[in-house]
DNA sequence: GATAGATACTAATCCATGTTAATTATCATG
DNA sequence: CATGATAATTAACATGGATTAGTATCTATC
């Protein structure tokens, strides 16, 4: 995807956070967007480090995670193109979690100051980056219901409903169909468990035919009994978060 | 606590946040605070309802939590004096997520309408309290390690060294010595462990002579070890985040 | 000062998930 | 085609923490 077109598709998105004016869409073009492509497994942010740079998700996947002092890893977000990579550290001094790229991902760079720059001079651009923020905030908050206090089959049906709903938001997927961007492994490390675990728990919803899988392609065969087994409720997601209404509620 | 000295306690933490000027800081002042006393297990936030009001603790402590299906709560974050509240739901439709008093709280209450101006009108102070939700969301991944890979002893240990450090920062806690503001109970919501397994974690720290207990009063005597039991490190809770800082690093 | 409701604490048993290790695809590549 | 790397799968066994069922203590209240 061309670095005009992701911009178009951030915009889009940025606007269903918050309303735009043109001239605020003027400046979101007008930053300094670096194109680059990046292999599975690098980094885009180092936990440590100072943000110099923040990535805009253009195609792949990528994935926040930290690792404890016993060498377990875990994930704590995963992004999709169209999603903004490093807005949670980019207002901080140092970074508190790494940012790696899940598949092969092409990004736009724009330095941080820049981003500093637009947020304070056009107000609702900033104001749409943070609601972005927040939205990302209230699916850790899920994360951490989910590892805390679901069961395994819960865990995982309830990870496989939030990809099916934030992939077809993104374009990626339709009726509950699609490309898992991640090994079992990394599926364990998003949920807390192990990677034998996971495997257990995906045969046995194939076998109570909830979802069918060839190799990492996804199908949610009964997506209400999924959702019911998941305890998965949308509301988290803010699919509809912001947008004119906002204004409206403004009074 | 009155509700000037509650402001100006704010208007401190914000400035750890990011740099205000003297209109900024008036503009704070002037917003339309209505001070509330909230009763223990008084909810200020309710899961699916639209936010209205936004509270700024000026005393006590509160916390953020949501209900599995299964009637199983997990808390996902613990408030003290000095912080906001609702900055996490009041720029989104609806809240996904409830917010409820853990003592007896002393608030302020501010119409949400007027929180998102102040917001657009003083781009600063609106990046500060941006800072500051980011923040939460830099402690709600550490929330997601800590119950998602670290084993029982780990999560507790982490969670006494986290609260030690908050403590102090709100001037609530010396010498690593503090009442714990929850009951077994909510420190296993808090963990994703039971009541019960909590009580041994807590008994077998003090047998090891890592911490001191009197009912709730916690004393960690052997900080350097608890912290590294707890697998802690303090760079997540950005205590120096920000700050005149901030805008050097934007060149 | 009797009663009720929290909270803290303890012990015995059980099971969901971890651990370890081996086997089997699958795919890339020399 | 052999070699190796990565991922998925399965099995056998171990265990951390849950569950259940208490007792003890405290505080509040009438």
């Amino acid at each position: 995807m061309s670095v005009p077109q992701g911009i178009e598709r951030v915009l889009r998105r940025l606007e269903t956070r918050g309303p735009l004016d043109d001239a605020d869409r003027a400046a979101v073009r007008a930053l300094p967007f670096t194109p680059r492509t990046l292999e599975p497994a690098a980094y885009l942010v180092r936990e440590g480090e100072p943000p110099e740079m923040c990535a805009l998700l253009l195609s792949g996947f990528a994935y926040r995670h930290k690792v404890t002092g016993e060498g377990d890893r875990q994930i704590m977000a995963v992004h999709m193109r169209g999603e903004f990579l490093d807005l949670q550290n980019s207002f901080l001094e140092v970074a508190d979690h790494n940012v790696q790229a899940l598949t092969r991902c092409e990004v736009a760079m724009v330095p941080v100051p820049a981003l500093r720059r637009i947020a304070e001079e056009h107000p609702r651009v900033g104001r749409a980056m943070w609601v972005d923020t927040l939205i990302d905030a209230a699916i850790f908050r899920e994360w951490i219901v989910n590892v805390g206090r679901r069961d395994s089959i819960s865990r995982i049906s309830h990870l496989l409903c939030e990809f099916a709903l934030r992939l077809e938001a993104a374009g990626l997927s339709e009726d509950h169909r699609y490309e898992m961007p991640m090994t079992q492994e990394q599926i364990a490390d998003c949920t807390g468990l192990t990677p034998v675990h996971v495997n257990r728990v995906l045969k046995e919803l194939g076998r109570l035919g909830l979802i069918e899988r060839d190799k990492r392609a996804v199908s949610i065969v009964q997506w209400d009994r999924l959702q019911h087994i998941g305890d998965f409720n949308t509301r988290y997601l803010h699919l509809e978060a912001g947008g004119p209404t906002n204004l409206a509620s403004a009074r």
